[in-house]
DNA sequence: TTGAAAGCGCTAACAT
DNA sequence: ATGTTAGCGCTTTCAA
């Protein structure tokens, strides 16, 4: 087969074109799941545990007991389990979790429910993912994605996910109202991200100090010498966003500084990009900021662009900082507020399995909403203010 | 409660230092999974479908088949479906997936089997996941991630996922031998993306044409006027990496040029900065290439990072163009090959749903291999080449 | 058109 | 120390 006029060396090989996205479908194919097939049992069917116990001469349970290890020295004796592992070895047992959740009212897998990672990844989703499936990892669960195709979708699609099939759901919610038929919510236990206090009660919601982080990077930049520092923040109506604008502001307030009023763009690098340029243009012929503040790394990569674009060096006649510090900031090495987003994946699912394991009996005793706090980290593109204060073109 | 000087909002609030990964450990808190609990069925409990059916005054199966609308118009009559289904409506009932799956032997969840997607966040290996969850959520199915510490845990761990839980696998390997424990798979159908060819027959595979990508890239900067061009190349033994060389290597060849020596170096930002830096300094005196090519987006932007360190201009003074065009190479608005990894995530659950569905007598018929073609973006950092050759500092 | 009954593979009370 | 029995909630023959 010549393609591009090389040979591909492997037979099978089929060459297409990505951007045809074309379906490679075989006839009878249905993109609904199969509901109708035959189920008797046929030789070549994996091995159960009766296969097991029979193998070994002892019932069902006996081997169950014997393969769960629990009650460990008491009810099994040692020659009788060794025989059921033996035999269980021999026939690459392995026992069957969906039976044994069933059974057990225990899937030992979390939920992670998110909008679509789609081609335009959003990096701060990610990194929280990242914890989260590290998170899980550590506890001996694996982790479903439920995927949301918006935010509206979720009032009626994510109780229909709290039907057993997860012991309990990771929900990042940048803004989000009550359930309503949170009814069903109640018996899988919910973590939020960043849902601050938009949620019902009885759940546990993380999220970061904002406001806080804000405050400090700005103080920070203030003992650098910045004074005229402009704020791209996100949208308005998104509480961290919001939060972050607070905590500029109150900076500006503690030290008697005017702040140079607040834009607000699309958390975005399209966002950034475009809302800095027209902001420059809108104030052509004034003092160019010493620094500019971006709500987001995607925000303060698309303030650089432009600023860039249009000859300025960063940090040299202008910085540029950033709030979040993911994996955009950091490949970058953009001074930033970092955001925990990693751990906030982390601690939501031990804080999780926490409210899992939580009886009836002791109910789940730790705080309801954990704030984590930011942190600073300098960066490439924040320097000293330009000496000689710049015009903007 | 104070800190850094205001007011936290909500009550109930506990702020904590992120870094300090401090354990959030009420008393008994067991992270291994709990195994035992009373399963008496309590008044609060979810419907199940004996529920409904007593509710409508039918037997379980009447009720199944009315609800599950299989057999569409014969087996249930128009008025029973319909008391049934008021029934559940008013019980609000959700089938119990576990339940369905062990009856059905269908978990209608595919498995995405991955390296951990830690701090150091894969762009490669979170587009083609991006992809994967589109996909799932196309084919009405959910996706479960299976985390692996490393590569080296794949031929233990990957056959003990395939336990059930999953009707499928979808495993990203960079490098992978034969599974020791192969039999294990041959209950679950598997495609592969990048496996070239080192995996089992009786898979799919998904790959990228990297040879003929990094040709076309190359004939394109010829014919901007580039003739020296540096290759910073992946790790020598990763397929991948070694095709692209090749490509490279093959388009001086077609034009009888002799290529600049091949540089090698890790898969990540911190390898191109080190490497090109250090290429550099062995170079010192020698003309600077016209252009770096980079064997992947991270390598290409660490070696973004020392030139311009040097206070060379991109692309004025020397293009810098990359492979894979990852989200990283797209908000940077790089020139690079762009492999489609979306589409590999997208289509690998296609194909694999055909695999889950094709029956016994029904068999597979499609391509076992499947080469996507790459393709040329064009980007803010190729230029022509410098009007007076530069020489290294 | 509907119902009764037998699993799916496992866990867990209750005997022995 | 081990076996018996009864579910978990659903699907699916097989009768009626």
């Amino acid at each position: 087969m010549k393609v591009n006029g090389h040979v591909c060396p492997v037979e099978l090989t089929v060459l297409q074109c990505a951007a045809s996205r074309h379906r490679l479908s075989v006839p009878n194919s249905t993109s609904k799941p199969d509901e109708s097939r035959p189920k008797t049992r046929r030789a070549g069917d994996a091995p159960t545990l009766a296969d097991v116990a029979r193998a070994a001469g002892v019932s069902k349970m006996t081997a169950s007991l014997a393969l769960n290890g629990s009650q460990n020295s008491v009810r099994v004796s040692a020659v009788t389990r060794e025989r059921v592992m033996a035999a269980a070895e021999q026939l690459r047992y392995r026992p069957n979790p969906i039976a044994r959740a069933l059974s057990s009212k225990r899937t030992n897998t979390i939920g992670f429910i998110t909008t679509l990672m789609g081609e335009k990844p959003n990096a701060y989703l990610l990194e929280v993912f990242g914890g989260v499936i590290q998170g899980a990892m550590a506890a001996q669960r694996t982790t479903t994605v439920f995927t949301l195709g918006s935010w509206d979708e979720a009032p009626t699609r994510i109780p229909a996910w709290c039907d057993g099939r997860v012991d309990g759901i990771i929900v990042l919610a940048p803004r989000l109202e009550d359930a309503e038929e949170a009814w069903l919510l109640e018996r899988t236990p919910i973590v939020t991200v960043h849902a601050s206090g938009n949620w019902r009660m009885g759940s546990v919601n993380f999220e970061a100090d904002d406001e806080a982080g804000a405050y400090e990077m700005v103080q920070r930049m203030f003992a650098l010498g910045h004074r005229n520092i402009l704020h791209v923040g996100g949208p308005v109506g998104f509480p961290s966003a919001d939060r972050r604008v607070e905590g500029y502001l109150r900076a500006h307030a503690a030290v008697g500084l005017t702040p140079t009023p607040v834009l607000r763009v699309p958390f975005n690098t399209a966002g950034g990009a475009e809302g800095m340029e027209d902001w420059l243009q809108r104030h052509r012929g004034q003092p160019l900021p010493e620094a500019v503040f971006g709500g987001s790394d995607a925000i303060a990569v698309g303030c650089m662009e432009t600023l860039e674009a249009r000859g300025l060096d960063i940090p040299r006649d202008i910085s540029v900082v950033s709030f979040d510090h993911t994996w955009l900031g950091r490949t970058l090495h953009m001074a930033a507020v970092r955001q925990p987003l990693h751990e906030m994946g982390q601690q939501a699912v031990e804080v999780l399995v926490q409210l899992i394991e939580a009886s009836g009996a002791e109910p789940y005793a730790g705080p309801r909403n954990i704030v984590l706090l930011p942190e600073i980290v300098m960066g490439r593109t924040l320097a000293e203010p330009h000496r000689a204060p710049l015009l903007i073109a």
